[in-house]
DNA sequence: CTGAAAGCGCTTACAG
DNA sequence: CTGAAAGCGCTTACAG
């Protein structure tokens, strides 16, 4: 562990003072040729790096931008993500990444290291921070929030209309001849969630459909609660066509329900998910669902920052719409009866 | 954008030394109780939180982890980093992820850049680095590498037996009866997927199975030359009952293949996969695989890291095995004639 | 164009 | 137990 190089060796090596190295380094100042070239000789020859811990002290700028994700391992942020590194990689700024597990305090503790770290700007995705917390955040440095609405801080703010991509979801299957629509839904407590129980209960209404308590049940946006939820409704014995899950990852597990129930997709019962995540269109059947553009929610995301930082004061901020994309797991209600008849 | 509070403020304010507080802040000494009280009211009352560059460069070490993934959005690499994500979480040290995309230069500049940031060890997930680099590298810090084999750095490497993996995986097929077994690699420069190749091979060797080339096509993978490649075999007009994926992503590709041309499985062709991610306990049906312990791997790298930061020369490198997880789209052989027969 | 000097916000021997 | 002082490795007004 030899002791690293310094700027104040370079300047040694090349007969210049440290501030010219500096100057050079940074191309701060116009320099003589002959003393640049020395510099750069003198560089590659001891192989330095500048410290970046230094630079930031000394600038007070980190050159980095904090990213509280959820989970790093969620298919679900995990798109964001790569849409965030996608366009910091080509700016001078690089992503930290944090995760907060959807605790309020590990969100808050993680918080608190990416400010103590001095990061120059904070991009929130999701989350259970408070809206006064991150309010208060926003007045020291730049913040741009996704896939949340804060209270006053709209203008950076990236979201989508959940109440009305999860409608669109179910008015498809009402549209196919669907009259009994299950819903499994999210934590009860998580905005989305809300949100998208509210878009089925729209469409419902809108229909003219009754709607009746039997046919939704609560998850907790993982697989498993999928799988979880289909039990519960089938031990409900109601009778339905089809289901809309308020995520795909809930969809992946109840399509598995089906399948060990002998039920197909879609002829018996249709299935419809929220989110379009990359493995959805390798599900069997592929999943019809309701598109969240991550990717794109991520790049528009550090595009703001960069902007911000950049001087802006209020980037345009795109607006994303839930789009259907249809695949092969909904299909025409062609039962006169709902799906459940002959399976029990 | 108020001038945040030093330890020079929370000085002045409790009426003691920096060095006082500095002490305080890092339980390095006994202060009289009085002083104490007085700082951390002086703290609280300030809002003070210590401004970690300062600290990094301060003690010459930023309590920081570097990570280098490949892909922060991939399923596989996701379940590692969480496994590092929550080692470090109960001790003093945090991650920071970046990723390589594969590209070696992406890969050298992300380790110039966590260098340059003074991390205090380095956790290294596959890549393309060359060894040498990776050996020079770990001279100046502790380094850990997972899923890959460095030369000379053995004691310092995770990783699996991905030959004996292969090899279980494609025998779990001949023991089920399957004689024509179809294998679809992975790219031919990397590592596993050689490896991944030479235990289907070493399997139908032992077993006095021919080996046919045009049972064996590439993928990169991802799922969807997992599909390119199940066109390929089909068009090459050749018999098997059943099939090896070099990993589960290029099987759920092929198993939505089969699902397109009504081929039934495991009834008409038996399908295995390699790492066994989170998702392949969800499909239709749930994938046989051979498991990767992912996570498993990446709680060890970070043990290591920590025990080797902690002092100790040679922690213990724990043994990973690739163990078959046995599921449902892998069945008996049944037909007298490889599956094709009745499909074209 | 270039250097000397002060400063970024902490830590840590060194004295006492 | 505690303070004054030097130092971590850079940057950047300030002079010239």
């Amino acid at each position: 562990m030899s002791k690293p190089v310094t700027l104040l060796d370079v300047a040694r090596e090349a007969g210049v003072s440290p501030s010219t190295v500096s100057r050079i380094l940074n191309g701060t100042a116009n320099v003589t040729i002959e003393r640049r070239v020395a510099v750069e000789t003198a560089i590659q020859q001891l192989g330095f790096r500048p410290n970046a811990v230094a630079q930031s002290l000394a600038r007070g700028r980190s050159m980095s931008i904090g990213v509280l994700t959820q989970d790093i391992s969620s298919p679900f942020y995990g798109t964001m993500l790569s849409g965030i590194e996608e366009v910091l990689l080509d700016s001078p700024y690089h992503p930290v990444f944090i995760s907060g597990h959807w605790q309020e305090k590990e969100e808050s503790a993680a918080l608190q290291i990416l400010l103590s770290r001095s990061v120059d700007g904070l991009i929130i995705l999701g989350g259970h921070t408070p809206d006064e917390h991150l309010r208060e955040v926003s007045l020291r440095l730049p913040l741009i929030a996704v896939g949340r609405r804060v209270e006053g801080l709209e203008k950076r703010c990236l979201y989508l209309n959940n109440v009305l991509g999860s409608y669109r979801g179910t008015r498809h299957l009402i549209e196919l001849g669907h009259r009994r629509i299950a819903f499994i839904a999210g934590q009860a407590e998580h905005r989305d969630a809300q949100d998208r129980l509210q878009g089925y209960r729209d469409a419902l209404r809108e229909a003219g459909l009754p709607e009746d308590p039997d046919l939704i049940t609560q998850g907790d946006f993982m697989e498993h609660s999928g799988l979880l939820a289909l039990s519960t409704l089938f031990a409900r014995s109601t009778l339905f066509s089809a289901i809309v899950a308020a995520n795909d990852q809930m969809a992946y597990g109840a399509r598995l329900g089906l399948f060990r129930m002998g039920i197909r997709v879609p002829d018996d019962i249709s299935i419809i998910g929220f989110d379009d995540l990359p493995g959805s269109a390798f599900t069997t059947p592929p999943l019809t669902t309701v598109r969240q553009p991550t990717h794109a929610m991520g790049l528009a995301a550090a595009r703001m920052i960069l902007a911000i930082l950049g001087g802006a004061k209020d980037p345009p901020r795109p607006e994303f719409a839930p789009d259907l994309v249809l695949r092969e797991s909904t299909a025409l209600n062609r039962a006169r009866e709902p799906a459940l008849t002959g399976y029990r």
